[in-house]
RNA sequence: CGGGGUGUAGCGCAGUCCGGUUAGCGCACCUGGUUUGGGACCAGGGGGUCGGGAGUUCGAAUCUCUCCACCCCGACCA
């Protein structure tokens, strides 16, 4: 185990804020609930980024940037939007400060007051919106699909690195459809790239469904989510595409004329992930020694270390190893040499492994003799003595491996820690007992979902898109239930 | 915002109850040497508004008051 890493079993969540501490991902900060991500978590997010900014290219989408600051009358035109930001909203209420009087440092200037006090953005519907209704006069207009990677602020009361923050950064889409069904398409296409992106490079299963009533964004008409299971048997809501309908058309009065010249209300999406991204992969795959990075996001996907005791074995050693650093690189395979002599390497390999980087080569004075390096798996923490000779084809092959099988375990935790109930009693014991997602039947309606909040903590993820359609009984009340739905208590 | 806890070197802590030399320890850091196949060792060295402010006292990290910050449990939460 790393050292001075609380393990899982002892206490996850103190596991979890050491572990993104000491791997070198973010802290927190001098501002209350606002972190700093350090260089190798914020190159974990810009390979994310990266991934993602090109699949909503390839679907489509275009960038671009709106104003961080919301008149504050904008927030309030549409009812339930409002309602749903109104408790966690930061408010500019002055743009200029002053010598304080007292000779203390600087003090708000009160004549500096706005005339409309300013909203930090909590998410960009409308402001976004607000501007769409100039860039729309006609069917041909439409449809908009706009993306910008950003910095939303929510005043949360409790936070957590990365998983909620008081600011943090994402991307949001904001799309404008002349039809219900495109806008509809748009919703479900988004959620379907998030599933990719979590499972094909996060290696993290999803299971992909919509939001009750509830639990939707406010504003929003239907919430379609990604729900990812974590380690501890608790859900991340790690994705959301919401179908908002004609609302925010109707709250900044967008109207298009159709091709038979009648106007009509503009129809609309919007969806977002966000850093909380990062919380998802940190939970989803470490251990007790540290990260686990899936390759394809790995800042660093192989660091070689050489052992060696004078400077004339380092050279020997630098000379087989560059053109193994030549060659992976060709293949676009990011590659960290590490022949600093201020460590030795075993604290080397405890640092790597503590990072999550894929696979270690260790090349000593042993190898050079025999032609081989030793290569080191992350995910399985196994050893292999591997010939030189094909030592960069070994690794291409090997990364994918690790995709692979990162992703395949935790498919098989996810499965394991999946669970059908069919009764209320057994519901509570599998949630006491067992954690995970768990499959029941629930009678649709809002009451008997709040009362299994109350009871036992745990809330509706959403009703699944695939899987088991049967229709049954809701274990609660009995009433008929069209399938089941997934519950799970949730971060 | 309610209940509990903690603030002492970059990090982790002891000292506080019961006031009294120059505020200690481990890790980290710097210098020199020996080391290097799983977090090295020895020797020397540097680093402190004891969370802030006020008070009691000959004397405060220690006692009193007050403010602040952070953590945990609730409440709240795409």
């Amino acid at each position: 185990m790393a050292k001075g890493l609380t393990k899982r079993s002892v206490d996850y969540s103190q596991w979890y804020n050491e572990l993104v501490m000491k791997a070198d991902l973010a802290e927190n900060s001098a501002v209350r609930g606002c972190m700093v991500i350090k260089p190798y978590g914020y190159a974990i997010w810009e390979k994310m980024q990266q991934a993602l900014d090109k699949m909503f290219k390839d679907t489509g989408h275009q960038n671009a940037y709106f104003p961080l600051f919301i008149p504050k009358s904008y927030l309030s035109k549409e009812a339930d939007h409002v309602e749903g930001f109104a408790k966690e909203c930061a408010v500019v209420t002055h743009y200029r400060l002053k010598n304080d009087p007292d000779g203390k440092g600087v003090v708000v200037d009160p004549e500096a007051k706005l005339e409309e006090e300013l909203i930090v953005r909590p998410t960009s519907e409308t402001i976004i919106w607000s501007t769409y209704k100039n860039w729309i006069q006609s069917y041909r207009d439409l449809p908009i699909k706009c993306n910008q990677w950003a910095n939303v602020v929510r005043w949360e009361m409790r936070t957590r690195l990365f998983l909620r923050t008081a600011e943090f950064l994402w991307q949001e889409g904001h799309t404008a459809h002349a039809t219900k069904e495109e806008a509809m398409e748009e919703t479900e296409t988004m959620i379907q790239v998030y599933a990719d992106f979590a499972e094909k490079f996060m290696g993290v299963p999803v299971v992909q469904g919509f939001k009750t009533a509830n639990e939707r964004f406010a504003g929003a008409l239907e919430t379609y989510t990604i729900e990812a299971l974590m380690q501890d048997g608790k859900a991340l809501q790690s994705g959301t595409s919401h179908f908002l309908g004609q609302n925010f058309a109707k709250a900044f009065d967008v109207k298009f004329a159709g091709k038979e010249g009648k106007e009509e209300y503009v129809w609309a999406s919007s969806w977002g992930v966000s850093t909380r991204l990062m919380g998802a992969l940190i939970m989803a795959h470490s251990d007790d020694y540290g990260l686990v990075l899936p390759p394809k996001l790995a800042p660093i996907q192989v660091a070689i270390v050489p052992i060696f005791k004078s400077e004339e074995d380092l050279a020997k050693i630098s000379a087989v190893v560059e053109p193994i650093v030549a060659k992976l690189k060709d293949k676009g395979i990011s590659v960290k040499f590490d022949d600093s002599d201020n460590r030795k390497p075993g604290w080397k390999f405890a640092q790597y492994e503590l990072q999550g980087v894929p696979i270690r080569l260790a090349v000593g004075p042993r190898d050079i003799e025999n032609n081989t390096a030793e290569v080191a798996r992350r995910d399985t923490l196994t050893k292999e003595v591997v010939s030189m000779d094909d030592v960069d084809g070994y690794i291409a092959e090997l990364l994918d491996t690790i995709q692979e099988n990162i992703y395949q375990k935790a498919l098989d935790f996810r499965t394991e820690k999946t669970t059908e109930v069919e009764s209320y009693d057994e519901f509570k014991k599998v949630l006491e007992e067992k954690g995970g997602f768990i499959l029941a039947h629930w009678d649709g309606s809002s009451e008997t979902e709040q009362k299994i909040k109350e009871d036992t903590k745990a809330t509706i993820r959403c009703i699944p898109l695939d899987g088991d359609k049967t229709p049954g009984k809701c274990m609660v009340t009995g009433k008929p239930s069209a399938q089941r739905v997934l519950f799970a208590k949730a971060y």
